[in-house]
DNA sequence: CCCGGCGTTGCAACGAGTTGCAACTGCATT
DNA sequence: AATGCAGTTGCAACTCGTTGCAACGCCGGG
C-alpha cells in the first residue's frame, strides 16, 4: 500500500499531455495523492515526500499541488482546521464539522442536491456545499444538550 | 465617525463584569470593532489599532479577538480569504462566493432555517450555514455560462 | 493613596503558506 | 548522443497567525 496505485498512471499520462514535466519530486508527490483515500492536508504530503525525496522544498509541494488542480487532477476544501485537497473522481461529498466536539461527518453530495437546486431556484445563485465545510452541531451533541 | 459608538460602553462593562482589565490597546481594540459594519479581518484591526495606540503587538490583537469572540461579543467566519470577525448582534447572513467572478452575496440566515431544518431532520445534525461561506457560482456568471 | 496579585502585554521564535529569482533539467529536436 | 530552452526547483525573504515567557500595569484591598 502506499505506492504506485493504478492511476498514478494514468495522471501522469494526463500531466504530461498537458505540457507538465515529470520530474522525481513531482511523480513522488503524485504518486502520494493518488495512492491517499479521502482528502489529505498540505503538510502531510510535505512531510511523506521529503521522507521519499529529500530535499523537495515545501514551495514545490505547494505549487504542484496548485498545478494539479488546474489541472483538473485534485481539488480543493476548506475544513474546519485550514485546506485539504483530494483527488476529482473521489465521490463528492460535504464536510459536517460539530463545532462542540469536532466530530467530521461526511454527507454525500446527492443528499444536498434538492437543497442546491432549491437556493439557485430561490436565490439565483448556484451553491456547492462541498466546497467548504459545514459547521453546526451533531447528533450526539444535541442529545446531551437537550437533557 | 469610527469611534466611540453607543455599544463600546456597553461592551466594556460587559468585559469588566466578565473581570477582563480595560487596558488602552484593548480599549482601542474594542472600539475599533463595535464601530464597524458587517465583518472586519485581523489585519485591518492590527492597522487601524495601530494607527491609534502605536506599538499595539499583533499578539495582542490576535489574543483580544479570541477573548471577545468567548465572552461573547464577537464571532468569527470563514470565508473564502480567510477568517472575519463581526459584532454577534449583527444580523445574521450566510455569505455565497462566487468561484467564477468572486462576488461575496449576503443571504438572510431567514431564508436557509428551512434548509436548516431539513438537514436537522433527515440526517440528524444541526447546520449553521453562517459560519462556513458557500461557494458556487452567482446568477451573473451563470448567464455568461448558459450562452 | 499606596500596594501587590494576577491578568495582560510585547517580544522573540516558530509554523504555515506565498512569491521573486537564479540555477537547473526534462525532453523535443536535430 | 548532443543541444537548447521553457518548465521546474530550491532558496531566501516575506506575511499571517500562534505560543512561551518575562516584564508590566490595572484595579481591588488595605
Amino acid at each position: 500500500m502506499g505506492s504506485s496505485g493504478t492511476d498514478t498512471g494514468d495522471a501522469v499520462e494526463l500531466l504530461r499531455g498537458q505540457g507538465m514535466r515529470m520530474t522525481p519530486q513531482r511523480l513522488a508527490i503524485v504518486d502520494e495523492i493518488m495512492s491517499t483515500a479521502g482528502y489529505i492536508i498540505p503538510t502531510t504530503v510535505i512531510d511523506r515526500v521529503q521522507a521519499r525525496v529529500p530535499g523537495v522544498s515545501p514551495s514545490t509541494v505547494y505549487r504542484t499541488l496548485e498545478r494539479l488542480e488546474q489541472v483538473g487532477v485534485l481539488t480543493h476544501v476548506h475544513l474546519e482546521q485550514g485546506t485539504g485537497y483530494h483527488r476529482l473522481e473521489e465521490v463528492q461529498h460535504a464536510h459536517l464539522t460539530c463545532s462542540r466536539c469536532g466530530a467530521d461527518l461526511e454527507l454525500p453530495r446527492s443528499s444536498l442536491r434538492f437543497l442546491e437546486r432549491r437556493i439557485e431556484r430561490d436565490h439565483g445563485f448556484r451553491p456547492d456545499f462541498t466546497h467548504h465545510a459545514i459547521a453546526g452541531v451533531c447528533a450526539a451533541c444535541l442529545d446531551l444538550a437537550q437533557q
